[in-house]
Parts: structure tokens; sequence; C-alpha cells
RNA sequence: GGGCGCGUAGCUCAGUGGGAGAGCGCUCGCUUCACACGCGAGAGGUCGCUGGUUCGAAACCAGCCGUGCCCACCA
């Protein structure tokens, strides 16, 4: 070590990743290890594509998480030789960044219609280009190895290409289509939305009871509804075609208050008779199951409410009111007239934009759609035959549920950022063509072409992510070298909006899955267990961990709270991954700073530098298998324990006599399990253990790269282990027995041992003198008779060997009571028995000796 | 309406059939030559409730109570 490394590892006593974590990153990228060649086969090589952060976005918990727990795996596989690839990328996020780059207009005066679409767009880029790398950065301080040279974004040229070829094929095969149907109408983006974009909430509406007259009779039909504005656009009444109420009524026809207009009354299974009077109004132009209703009748379709959400012409009087307002209005005019023969508070569920947060309004209008049920159908097989294998396993049930039953899907929004549909209308032949790239003239008439002014859901780009990050439709050399991926990690809430796509449309374009394994993590919620959100206040900021605690103490908290079931954040891990950083630091100090100069090498010269090699190569297997096994939290939390209670509090302390003399072989075998816990800890904590690693002599490059450990199983020694585990929990029982007895800390005490000896730690451990001579025994401790000395308050031994025959009478009670129970005795495993008899012989023999 | 999950120490959470665990917090004692982001020793749980299965249940089964999430077209 050179003098200067010397100096610094003996003033810092204190591991500070401010001033390291910035100049590792700089390392890495210099060395290039992120930025794997595209070679060898997808079976070989390991690769993961991330989940693309909306481009306006900042890093959050979840992303922080997720990019923990996918670096972990990278970069074990990196340093297990693999020729690795996480593929990094930003989502152009359609909705979400129309909306921030039109807020700013706003704040300028400006509307984007003012602007005119091509300059929109335009002034949309220029932020990108301005904002939208700085989530990247924020990837960056995560510590996350990303190929930060491979960044992609889903509107760069070569991906609209994808995207475009997919929309084509898509077409071409009769799965894409336009229709005029019932959307989910956004009245804040002024886009139609998917299924998968509503959320519903509970909201208390009014529900009100009309009556509807029946033509040429006395008799009226009462319906109930929630939104009496729509019954302007009311084109029949519904029964249900068993309910002997209305039987005679099907087939005439109400005349509809307000209106006037004549319309029948019909039979549909759908109607509930119990809800109700058991007449439903229908307006299959408001509302997704009137316009089911509707088709199947073959109804009118009336709108009466627009895209802006006011009443439309054929609203009559009322056009122009907001719907809100046409409400109250109708409402006030059905009163008016007699019509309205109840008004009661009503709750149930209202579908709101997840975008906006406005209130959806369903609306018929021209859209785009995809079929998905063709596409769906071996995307579900893959997941039967678990040739994609979703972790944990209630996931899978999920997933085939919903694919089962899956609809189509609206790809087209009002919007003008995002891949604008490759379709052109000729006005003069009224032939529409797609394409792949703009063609110049109608190929029928030659006449002037206009393109769709849609743009597609963002999802749908999203959907090709995989293989459209690495380079498809070319074949280029990352495709084959890293499709299919090994693994993703995602949250639950996209599992349908992105995941289940991007299975499908692997299958249908590249023709295989796109990646082999989909691991669901949990959500981590706020400290009160609500929910992580800006709008809430609730959020906790990745960054300010990061700054105030470090990288590595964020992952591992994070890793360490993570589980299967959602889980609040807790403070108290990420610090403990701050305390570990600092406990590794200081170990290694101590280590590297007494260390002989050897080789580090596993050199064995007592029971104790056995049952350290064996923990070690123990943990490095179990802690290994856990993370292939996506169980991180166990992972880290097994590496902490045997680092600190294993290495730390019992073989460093152990061994410290020897280390400061230098001795070769345990300074051989310190600094071998020094290499071993760095390169194991690297993918979890890579910050700290890179650093370490500069001082350590072994050292040759950067540990990013250097070999993972792989448990050397001749090491385990279960002799060992047991020897030392109980020379520990003899030097706590004597340590214990100290303070209780109330002698001095510094204290040594004489005893003798009566029996084997424990291993020659214990007496300098627990400061006790084993070789004592002339004194009466006073107590004992396992096989450790303590002799009488001055240092001793015989009061408080009494008292302290009076506990200890209250705790065994109870000890030899439960033992005799459990044998004394023939069923017992008879039924149970007779290795359980036996222990069970062994373990009454010996508190027997003890209370009988302190007796 | 259907589905999934959760209820274990003051807090946050592990623990799937053989004597209740971790981290934090708390108490007592330590400036012991790696680390006070440290060391040693402690206190603290009828494992939501009620039944059942079993020689044995925190764990398995049933019901109940509480709580969270997902899906769903009942106006």
């Amino acid at each position: 070590m050179s003098a200067g490394d010397r100096q610094k590892l003996e003033s810092t006593t204190r591991y500070d990743p401010a001033e390291v974590e910035a100049r590792i990153f700089a390392e890495w990228i210099a060395g290039g290890y992120f930025h794997p060649d595209a070679e060898g086969t997808p079976e070989e090589n390991f690769s993961v594509a991330i989940p693309p952060p909306n481009v306006t976005g900042a890093l959050h918990m979840g992303h922080a998480l997720n990019g923990s727990m996918q670096d972990a795996l990278v970069r074990m596989n990196r340093m297990r030789g693999k020729n690795t690839l996480w593929i990094l990328g930003t989502d152009h996020a359609g909705i979400a960044t129309q909306a921030v780059v039109e807020k700013e207009l706003k704040k300028e005066g400006k509307s984007r219609h003012e602007l005119g679409r091509e300059a929109f767009v335009e002034r949309v880029w220029e932020w990108k280009a301005e904002y939208g790398s700085r989530i990247v950065e924020q990837y960056k301080r995560l510590g996350a190895s990303c190929d930060y040279e491979r960044e992609r974004f889903t509107l760069d040229q070569g991906y609209v290409k994808a995207v475009y070829r997919v929309f084509k094929q898509l077409f071409d095969k009769g799965y894409i289509y336009r229709d005029n149907y019932m959307v989910n109408w956004d009245p804040g983006s002024h886009s139609a939305i998917s299924d998968l974009e509503v959320e519903n909430r509970e909201v208390e509406d009014a529900l009100y009871s009309i009556d509807y007259p029946v033509e040429d009779s006395d008799q009226v039909l009462t319906v109930a509804t929630v939104r009496p504005e729509t019954m302007l656009a009311d084109t029949a009444v519904a029964v249900n075609p068993d309910d002997e109420r209305y039987r005679d009524l099907v087939g005439k026809h109400v005349i509809l208050p307000l209106v006037g207009r004549r319309i029948p009354i019909i039979a549909d299974d759908h109607v509930d008779v119990e809800f109700g009077t058991g007449a439903l109004k229908i307006t299959p132009g408001h509302d997704p199951n009137d316009f089911e209703i509707g088709r199947r009748h073959k109804l009118e379709e009336i709108g009466v409410i627009g895209p802006d959400g006011r009443m439309t012409e054929e609203a009559g009087k009322f056009a122009g009111m907001t719907a809100a307002e046409a409400q109250k209005a109708v409402v006030e005019a059905l009163r008016a007239e007699g019509r309205l023969r109840a008004e009661e508070p009503y709750v149930h569920s209202v579908p709101f934009s997840h975008r906006s947060g406005e209130r959806i309004e369903p609306l018929i209008s021209l859209q785009w759609f995809c079929r998905m049920d063709e596409l769906a159908r071996p995307a579900i097989e893959v997941v039967e035959r678990d040739e994609v294998r979703i972790t944990p396993p209630q996931w899978k049930r999920v997933y085939l549920e919903w694919m089962r039953e899956i609809r189509p899907w609206c790809i087209s929004r009002q919007l003008w950022w995002g891949h604008r549909i490759p379709v052109w209308y000729c006005d003069e032949c009224g032939e529409t063509i797609v394409a792949e790239a703009e063609p110049q003239r109608c190929p029928s008439c030659n006449g002037e072409l206009r393109q769709e002014e849609d743009v597609l859901d963002t999802w749908f780009s999203s959907a090709i992510w995989p293989f459209a990050t690495l380079g498809w439709p070319d074949d280029t050399p990352e495709l084959r070298a890293f499709y299919p991926t090994s693994f993703l990690t995602t949250a639950r809430e996209i599992l349908f909006l992105w995941v289940a796509r991007m299975i499908m449309t692997g299958l249908e374009f590249p023709g295989d899955i796109p990646f082999r394994d989909v691991y669901v993590h949990s959500v981590i919620q706020a400290r009160d267990g609500r929910r992580m959100s800006k709008s809430l206040g609730t959020g906790i900021d990745p960054l300010e961990e990061i700054d105030v605690h470090g990288a590595d103490a964020l992952r591992f908290g994070l890793l360490a709270m993570s589980s299967t079931q959602d889980v609040r954040f807790s403070d108290a891990k990420v610090q403990q991954g701050r305390d570990l950083a600092n406990k590794l630091w200081n170990a290694s100090r101590l280590i590297l700073l007494n260390a002989a100069d050897v080789s580090p090498a596993p050199r064995p010269t007592c029971v104790e530098d056995r049952w350290i090699l064996s923990r070690l190569e123990r943990t490095i297997a179990s802690v290994t298998e856990k993370l292939e096994t996506y169980d991180f939290a166990h992972a880290v939390q097994e590496t902490y324990s045997f680092f600190w209670r294993d290495l730390c509090d019992w073989y460093l302390e152990i061994v410290k006599p020897r280390l400061y003399d230098g001795e070769a072989e345990v300074s051989a075998t310190l600094l071998y399990a020094l290499e071993r816990v760095l390169a194991l800890l690297h993918p979890t904590m890579p910050f700290v253990t890179e650093e370490i690693w500069n001082y350590h002599p072994a050292r040759q490059g950067h540990l990013a790269v250097h070999a993972f450990p792989v448990a050397d199983e001749s090491l385990f020694d279960e002799a060992a282990e047991q020897d030392v585990e109980s020379g520990i929990r003899l030097t706590q029982r004597l340590r214990a027995w100290r303070d209780l007895a109330g002698v001095p800390v510094g204290a040594t005490l004489p005893a003798v041992i009566d029996g084997v000896d424990p291993p020659d730690f214990v007496a300098r451990l627990a400061r006790f003198e084993f070789n004592g001579v002339g004194a009466e025994p006073v107590a004992s401790v396992g096989p450790v008779r303590v002799l009488d000395s001055d240092q001793l308050d015989a009061d408080a031994v009494a008292e302290r060997l009076e506990k200890r025959r209250e705790e065994l009478r109870a000890e030899v009670e439960r033992g005799e009571r459990k044998l004394g129970n023939e069923k017992f005795v008879s039924k149970a495993p007779a290795e359980v028995v036996e222990e069970e008899r062994g373990k009454l012989e010996r508190y027997r023999n003890e209370l009988a000796e302190l007796s």
C-alpha cells in the first residue's frame, strides 16, 4: 500500500459517500463496463430493458426500488463474466409531456392552437432537449449500471420506424380498424383514453326518478338515473323480458318529456328487475351499457354532450351549457312539468381520468382500435407453460384472467405529441392509405393526401420496447445478441398496461418472448401507510436520501424493506444501510492497515478460522440463491448479519491479537474474506465496496468487473461451526453472568473448567482466567466454575444463582410435561423426542449442580 | 359484485407444523489502540377473535372482526 493510501485509511474514520460516489461512477463509465459489444447469444448473455421512465419525470421511490433490484442482478451477472446489457431510455409520455409544455405556454399567455401543430411539437422537442435527461442523470446517482451510450427514446428516428412497421402489419392483418364507438372521453386532456387509464372512484350523486308517459295511455313508466341531462339523448326505455309488470308495455312507446320524442319500450336481459322501478332509460350516445344495448336493438345514437363537455345543438334550449349546468336545468324543467317523481342521495363508482383527474364523459367518437384476442392467445400460452415465469406466482393468475377477457384497445389519442398515426386520406377519391413512410400522392387518383390527425397511445410504443430499442425491425447485432432479454422487474400497476402488451408484441413481431422472468415487486408506501404521491404531498425524494445517507444506504434500505407485500418506507432500514457502509469501511481499515503483505487465500490454522470460512462460504451460497430468486430483502439482511455479527463482532475480535502480530495465516484469511464479502455485496452496495477495493492488495481492475464469488463447498465445516458457536454462546452467558453479578467491566475473574475446554477465545472475550487456584467455586456457568474473589459481590452472586435456578426449574418442568405426554412420545418423530430427552437431561444436571 | 393480500415486541417488518425473531426505539454499563453511524448486557409479544385438525398450531382448515389493493356495464 502506498504511503498516501495508508495515510488516507488511517485518517478517515467515517465513510463519506458524498466524497466517493461521483468519482467512482466516472471511473466505471470511463472503463466502458456498462457498454458491452453486441456479441454472443441471448442464452449466454444477460440483458434487461429498463421500464422507460417518462421524460417529464423525476426519480421517485418506485424507480429507485426497481432500479436497485435490476442493478443488483445486472451487476451480479456482469461480474460473472456475462456479456451484460442494461437497456436505458425514456418514454415520450404523450399526455403528460404535452400537458407540461402546454402549461409553460399558458404562462406566456399562449395556447398550442395559436402556435399550430408543427410549432408546438417543435417546442416540445426543445423542452425535451433541455429537461428530458434529468431522470437519466438521477439514475446515475443511484449507481445504475445502464448502458448510457445506447440510450433510446420512444420517438427517436429508429423507434418511429418500428412503431410504423407494427401499425402497418397489425392493420394489414385486420387487427387495427377505425370505428365509431363508445370511448372514455377525458375532457381534461381532450382525448379518448383507454380502459386501463380510467380509475373508478366512489362518488355521492343524486338518483332521480323520472316519469315517462306511455303513448296513448294514462300510464307512466318511471325510470331512475344519476344523469338526468342525458335523457335528452334517450332513444328507448328498456325492461327485463321476464318482468311481469311491464310485459304488456313492450313494443309500445313513451313520449320523452321535455323533448317530445316518441321512443320504443324494448326488452333486454341487461335490465335488473330489482333495481329502481325495473325500467331503464337507454342513452346509447352517453352510456357504455346503453351503447351496447342500443347496438343490439339497432337504436338511434344521439349525442347531446360534445367533446368540450358542453351540451350540443341536439340539446335544444340546453345547448351551450356544461353538463353540470344542464343537469340542474333539466331537473328544474322536469320538476316544473311534474315529471320528477323522486330525488335521493346515491353513492356509486364513477370513472375518472387517471391522467387529468377529470370525470370521464362516455362519448361515441371515431377512433382507431386494435383487436387483442388473436394477439392474446399465444401470450396466454407462454405464461400458462411458464415460458414466461411470473413471480410471485399469484400474479400469473391475475395476468391470465385479464388476458382471457381482453377487449379491443382504443389506440388513438387526440393529441399532438406522439407518434402520428401512419394513415393518409385522399379527399378526392376517398382512399385510405396505411404506410410505413409518408406517400407523396394518392396511388389511386394522384390526389393530395392529408395525414390522420390523431397520435397513438403512448403504451402502443412502449409495448415494443424490448426489441425496438435493440434496432428491430432491422436485423441488428444487438437484437441477435440480447433478445429475448433475461428478466423484467415491474410494479403490478403496469402488468396489463405494459407487461402483457410486450409479451403480445414480442411474440407477434420478433417472434419470441420478450423476457423469461417477470418479477412483480412490492409498492413502497409513505411512512404513514398512504400512497406515495406528489399530489398528496406524501412522496419521499430518493435523491434527498442519497444526498444525506448515500446511494448504497438507500439501495440497501429499499431492498431490505422490500417484500412480497406492500411496505411502508422505513428510514431505519436506510440508516441500517448507511451504518453497514460505515462498518464495512472501518472493518476494512482494521484489516487492510494491519494485515501482513500476503496474498488473499484461506489459510485456516485453528477452529475459528475454519468457522469463519465455513460461514463465509455458506453465506455466499445462500445469498446468491436468494438474489437469483428475487428474494432481495433476505439476501441483503443475511449478508448484513454475516458481516456484522459473525465477521466483525466475533471473528475480528477473536483474531485481533494475531492480526496485530502480523501473522501471515490470519492476514491471508482475512484478506480472502474481505475480497469475497466486497464482491458479494457489490451488486447491492456498489460504491462503498468499489471504494474499499481500491485499497485491497489483490486489486487488479475494478470490482465492477471482478469475479462474483462462487461458494467453495470444500470449506464448509459443520464441526467447526458447532464448536465456535457453542464457544460464542458460552462467552455470552459468562458476560451476562458478570453483568448481573455486578462485576466491574475491566475485572478478570478466576475460574476453572470442569470438562472439555472451550475454544481459547472464550476466556479472553469474557475476561476470565481459567487457571484459577485456591478459592472456592461460587457459581457455575456451563463448564465454567467461577471462583470466589474480591471482585465479586456475594449478594449479587446469590441473586444471580437463584435466578438461574428458577429458569432451570421452569425448563425441567416443561420438559417433563412434554415427555410425560404419552401421545407425544409415541407419535412425534423419534429425533424430536430424543432431542427433548437430551435437553431435559442437561437441565436436570445443571440444576443438580447448583443445588 | 368478484379476486388477491394483510392483522406477530412501542414502530416498521421477517417467520408455512416441534421451545417467538430482526432493524429501529427503550433501560443499564462502557471515550476497550477499526468503527459512538460504535461495543457489552437487558427489558419488552395469551402471534386480531372464536372454533376445528394434530401428540404438538403464529403457521393448516372454517367462521367472524378490522384493514389495504386489483378487477367489474347494474341505471
